[in-house]
RNA sequence: GGGCGAAUAGUUCAGCUGGUUAGAACGCCUGCUUUACACGCAGGAAGUCACAGGUUCGAAUCCUGUUUCGCCCA
């Protein structure tokens, strides 16, 4: 009846882990220390499901390592994220009427900060909702003390180096914001514009030129038109000069080979101030730079008449103008590419302005080798690709911007005799003048400039500490691959250059969360749910199990809130395991003495070899019992009493713990969390606790079973642990024999063979026969509380002795009062009738009318197998294939093929002997 | 325009180094209160592995081309 409900248990598992100090790196741990640092969430964000997943992932991997005893370290951040941040604030000032700018760099950046420690709370609690074991001693803000001073120190390396300049440069500008974005923060987007045709009178009155533009706006800071140097038609206009239409100013045509003969007119207006390639050309020819617009995208004084007007306003109206004056020769349609900022969508406006600008090319060198040796490794590696092209066609990082809310640039300028003095802390006099009349720089560095650092910023540097010795390099970083380029790329740029050391052994790339339709969750499409609401509604294991384990590696997640039922429903299969063994353990009336640590480790096969069970199953098991919870073993076993049924699931579990960490070795998570789901729910629920429920009547046959279950989820909540912390633990405090914490217990490895080979083959076969009993039970309409008989026929002796030793299992599993096995004789008639493997297997049914259908039915199966076989006796009897094939191979085949042929023998025995 | 990726059941995806009778989950159909669980159990239907070539004894898997979709860069 009750159902598993998360309820309080999260919060009160949570508070005492942490209170317990266990999310710091242990004090016993041994090995390599396993370190991530999580990718700080904006501040004034709230968490997401790419969060969700992101932080599933690493805990996942943080809390495998700690149970694996490594020394342990997940370190909290969070990021000032300078543009969000000031839209945000700025907004909020808005509403109460003031502007930013009339109050003041001091009274904003109290209010800054005053929304930072507001929001803050917001997603660290969120955070620690989702069960993710942080260090939170360790917190860092990439804008308090210790981080500034490391963004500080940064810089002034740099700069002694002469890797950071500051030049006047074409920037990606948004008029919005009115500051520099750097080339990363450009989305270009597809936009159905307009190309217009525009004639450029020739001085000398002998006609016009006609240039082709989609920005007839900027005509205002034309300084040139340009040709191709060797267009045959056009090449001849190179030296003449050209009015610029509605102003009083003449330009010069100039040859250049950016002027593609076979694009638009042949003729390109060039505006250096405002267009990329323009800028580079009128480098080329010491040209000019004529900015016509203001820095909020407006028309200034050299439009004339049209200053003061919007540029999208000022477009329409200059082509009208144009158009009275007959200068518009035609307008097209025209679909290009256009940058938008995209935090604010708006159209971004190259501009010329003075920036500051960090080189980058010998950065990227040490960054290229240690992708290209396999120091640093990008799962899935199909992103090195991506990574070495952004890497090879490097360009210099515009890192300034013209915002508040960030780390003011360390330079001031001396007013007296123009020095720049670039500083940890503020100078007081100039050293080339000594003058003492000095002016900071106003602007802030990118906010990425303080988390290219991240890796080892928020382990102290640039103070020597401990933390920064033992804890760097790192382990992992889990991102997103959509900020390769950002922060990916760039922290392993920063490592090599400030530690000459790699900041993180691997990458893993979770893949972006997306709506059932396929788009990008987002807050304006209003298509991403609201993380904590789940939470409630499903409980944070279920949430971190439907992510974890339905998210192949890397690849994009299509989100649909039906696949958060899987993870809930699993923890209630989970808990109602739990209770149908406890009650039965509890009834049995076992005492168990609690107390006894349980070893750090939990090598399977080391603590109980295949060897060891075969020789001694008993001692196995109770060495089974201290590996997995430290005391002795309350049951009395003996080596007779481990049946079919627990040597199988034994096995089964030696072979589970070893494919479950070996898939989280190399990474694959969905792999390992499938795997233990399948093993639990299918294996241990559906076929060995239905194996069990007799014996647990029977007080002689009840103790090994309950032995192997209590074992059983043991294990079981030990290697689910990491992906779903919070029911795993609270069982695990229900258990018996446990005592402390499961988090910080021992996770199952084998590195050895499993138990029970054969064992674990009879039961299969086992299964297969009950499979074919209940098949036939369906198929033939067997009403579901009659309870006949079922026979099974094989002429191996051997086998018939194996097969009634489980005929009782196999009546239970089917729902049989009882099976019979026989060796040849007379065929059971009427019967449905089946094969599994060499078995025969019959259902008798006095009651069985319908003999046509039964004969179709078994036709139809015939008819199947009787078609695979002509393709399998095909290639077999060709020789290219004996010839060519291994060995192995062949033989493996011919084996199947007898089987199979052996079963289509039997199955038309029994159609003609329905006749 | 350049690059990367994807295409397998109604849907979302596994299928790794060529040899499986191509799997799972969800959904669908049938049946079922059974020492826990209907958030369950048992059974079932469902696939021309995008298309066309090629390599091979053998291709969902490797190669080439085509189509469609997605992402990144210019």
């Amino acid at each position: 009846m009750a159902q598993y409900t998360p309820g309080g248990l999260e919060e009160k598992w949570y508070r005492q882990w942490e209170e317990a100090g266990l999310f710091s790196p242990a004090a016993d741990a041994v090995g390599d220390p396993f370190v991530i640092t999580l990718p700080p969430p904006n501040v004034t964000g709230i968490l997401h499901m790419g969060h969700c997943l992101g932080n599933s992932v690493q805990d996942t991997l943080i809390r495998w390592a700690r149970m694996k005893g490594r020394p342990t370290l997940w370190v909290p951040g969070t990021d000032h994220a300078s543009i969000a941040t000031e839209q945000v604030v700025s907004r909020q000032m808005a509403e109460q009427g003031l502007d930013k700018r009339d109050a003041g760099r001091e009274e904003f950046l109290r209010r800054a900060w005053e929304w930072k420690e507001h929001t803050h709370g917001r997603i660290t609690t969120q955070i620690r909702r989702l069960g993710c074991s942080l260090d939170w001693s360790r917190e860092a803000f990439t804008m308090d003390e210790a981080r500034n001073r490391a963004v500080t120190e940064a810089f002034l390396r740099l700069r002694a180096k002469d890797l950071i300049y500051r030049d006047v440069y074409l920037v990606n500008w948004c008029p919005h914001d009115l500051t520099a974005i750097s080339d990363d923060e450009v989305e270009h987007r597809e936009v159905e514009g307009s190309l217009w045709h525009l004639r450029y009178p020739l001085a000398d009155g002998s006609g016009y030129v006609t240039v082709a533009t989609t920005r007839p706006e900027t005509m205002f800071g034309d300084v040139a038109v340009a040709v191709h140097p060797n267009d045959p038609e056009r090449k001849q206009f190179i030296g003449k000069l050209v009015k610029l239409p509605l102003t009083d100013r003449e330009i010069p045509v100039i040859g250049d080979h950016h002027a593609d003969p076979e694009k638009g007119t042949g003729f390109v207006k060039i505006t250096p101030a405002h267009d990329p390639n323009d800028f580079q050309v009128g480098r080329r020819h010491g040209l000019p730079q004529v900015i016509c617009m203001t820095p909020a995208g407006v028309m200034n004084e050299q439009a004339g008449r049209f200053s003061g007007l919007d540029r999208k306003k000022a477009r329409k109206e200059v082509v009208a103008a144009l158009e009275a004056e007959g200068l518009l020769d035609k307008v097209e349609k025209h679909v290009h590419q256009v940058g938008h900022h995209d935090r604010c969508g708006t159209i971004i406006e190259p501009y010329l302005s003075k920036q500051w600008f960090l080189r980058m090319d010998q950065l990227a060198k040490p960054a290229l080798a240690a992708v290209a040796d396999g120091e640093i490794r990008l799962y899935p590696d199909r992103w090195v690709g991506v990574y070495n092209n952004w890497m090879v066609n490097i360009r210099d990082w515009c890192i300034s911007r013209q915002l508040w809310w960030g780390h003011q640039i360390p330079v001031w300028y001396c007013q007296g005799c123009g020095a720049e003095i670039a500083a940890a802390s503020e100078p007081t006099v100039c050293d080339k003048c000594g003058g003492t009349n000095l002016l900071r720089d106003p602007d802030v560095l990118d906010t990425w400039f303080s988390s290219w650092l991240w890796t080892f910023s928020p382990l102290g540097w640039p103070d020597k500490t401990e933390d920064l010795e033992r804890f760097h390099p790192t382990s992992v970083l889990v991102t997103a691959a959509d900020i390769i380029f950002f922060w990916v790329a760039r922290m392993v740029m920063a490592s090599y250059e400030f530690l000459g050391e790699k900041p993180f052994g691997e990458v893993l790339f979770t893949g972006i969360v997306r709506d059932g339709q396929g788009r990008k969750m987002s807050k304006s499409l209003g298509n991403s749910p609201d993380p904590v609401d789940l939470m409630d509604k499903y409980g944070a294991d279920a949430l971190r199990c439907s992510l974890v384990m339905l998210t192949p590696t890397g690849a994009d997640v299509f989100f649909d809130e039906t696949t958060l039922e899987v993870g809930r429903n699993f923890c209630n299969k989970i808990f109602q395991a739990t209770k149908l063994v406890l009650g039965n353990w509890d009834e049995a009336g076992v005492e168990v003495a609690k107390g006894a640590p349980a070893p750090r480790t939990l090598d399977l096969s080391a603590v109980a070899s295949a060897s060891d069970w075969q020789a001694a199953p008993a001692d196995s098991l109770r060495s089974l019992w201290r590996g997995v919870f430290g005391g002795e073993l309350p049951l009395a076993v003996a080596d007779g009493d481990l049946e079919l049924a627990d040597r199988w699931l034994i096995a089964q579990m030696y072979r589970v713990a070893a494919d479950c960490d070996a898939n989280l070795e190399r990474r694959r998570l969905n792999d390992a969390s499938y795997e233990v789901f399948n093993f639990f729910r299918h294996e241990f629920c559906d076929w060995y606790l239905e194996a069990i429920k007799a014996r647990l009547r029977d007080p002689d046959r009840r103790a090994p079973a309950l032995a192997v279950s209590v074992l059983c989820l043991g294990v079981s909540y030990k290697l689910l642990h990491p992906v779903m912390p919070f029911i795993t633990e609270e069982l695990w405090s229900w258990l018996p024999a446990t005592d402390g914490y499961l988090m910080t217990s021992s996770f199952p490895t084998c590195s050895g063979e499993a138990p029970f080979a054969s064992a674990a083959a009879e039961f299969s076969e086992v299964m297969e026969i009950v499979g074919v009993l209940r098949n036939l039970r369906a198929e033939l309409g067997v009403a579901p509380g009659l309870r006949g008989e079922g026979v099974l026929r094989t002429t191996d002796a051997g086998r018939r002795e194996a097969l009634d030793r489980q005929a009782p299992l196999i009546a239970l599993l089917a729902k049989l009062e009882r099976v019979a096995v026989e060796a040849d004789g007379p065929a059971p008639h009427p019967a449905g009738a089946g094969v599994a493997g060499s078995v025969e297997v019959f259902l008798p049914m006095k009651g069985l009318v319908d003999l046509d259908k039964e004969r179709q039915r078994l036709q139809k199966e015939l008819d199947k197998l009787e078609g695979w076989l002509a393709g399998m006796r095909a290639k077999l009897t060709n020789e290219k294939f004996t010839a060519n094939a291994p060995a192995q191979v062949v033989a493996q085949q011919r084996e199947t093929l007898a089987e199979n042929e052996a079963k289509a023998a039997t199955l038309a025995a029994r159609i003609q002997a329905l006749d």
